[in-house]
DNA sequence: CCGCATCCCTATAGATACTG
DNA sequence: CAGTATCTATAGGGATGCGG
């Protein structure tokens, strides 16, 4: 059967774990993005998280590979979130999700002119730029 | 600022309303991959989505502008639905979200042969292929 | 039949307050 | 700082209704 024809069973995996549920969305684009790594940080962002609530994503997110838990030495704050390879590899579909939304669902806020360059330059610099954060994250998330 | 250097104020549009909602996304899949308009055919699917659930996400789709609503003027079923080309234009996120899936969450249910190949011809074509399936969609989406 | 709308009922998500 | 406990609102399953 032809890829591209319609069928009655589909087999695409839509990862519903993750792309169903909006605030584990929002905990991996900040980790990705923001360079938060503490609790308190991924509490702090705008869309104001509730604190059970971004305690259950990350264990779930811990629980499926997505994230690593562990001691921070330096403040003895005691938990410090990384990326996995398994979550470094869903950038690139983080960032379609930002250019379709940038396209087609304008944001009501206002953008400053640097966030308007930044989103700009993730959307058109295309994989090349994606797999250059995607090594950044690497260089900082794992060990 | 660079664009892959962290920032406070992360700019990404994660379109919540559909990337953070199951059933949603589960609705947009069958109506890209398998061929279904009607409401009793997205009933069917393998996850048992509840028709007041369906009714709900059918009309915030059409809200969105996803999705047009129309009769069907052969067997006078009421409803017919079409995705718009804002929705066309998702297919390469939901095929790589199912890229993504299908190699770091091996789906528990054993695939048949041409599910396997049919997935992987997808993943594998690339931009090229899913161009291909988006001419499809808007051929018979597309008035 | 088909495409929903409505009602009821329960499980769970999530906001707020609190704790080690 | 990093979570837990508690309490409430709501999502969603299942049945039924209803006009076409």
């Amino acid at each position: 059967m032809s890829p591209t024809e319609p069928r009655s069973y589909c087999p695409i995996n839509l990862s519903l774990e993750i792309f169903g549920d909006a605030w584990t969305l929002l905990v991996l684009r900040d980790l990705m993005f923001s360079g938060k790594r503490h609790f308190r940080e991924l509490l702090q962002s705008d869309e104001r998280i509730s604190s059970n609530i971004l305690a259950d994503r990350l264990a779930r997110l811990v629980e499926h590979g997505l994230l690593t838990r562990s001691g921070d030495p330096t403040h003895r704050q005691k938990a410090i979130y990384s990326l996995t390879e398994k979550a470094i590899q869903l950038l690139p579909v983080v960032v379609q999700i930002g250019a379709w939304g940038s396209r087609w669902v304008p944001d009501a806020r206002k953008l400053d002119a640097a966030a308007r360059r930044f989103v700009r330059q993730l959307q058109e610099g295309g994989p090349r730029l994606w797999a250059r954060r995607m090594d950044e994250l690497r260089a900082v998330h794992l060990r």
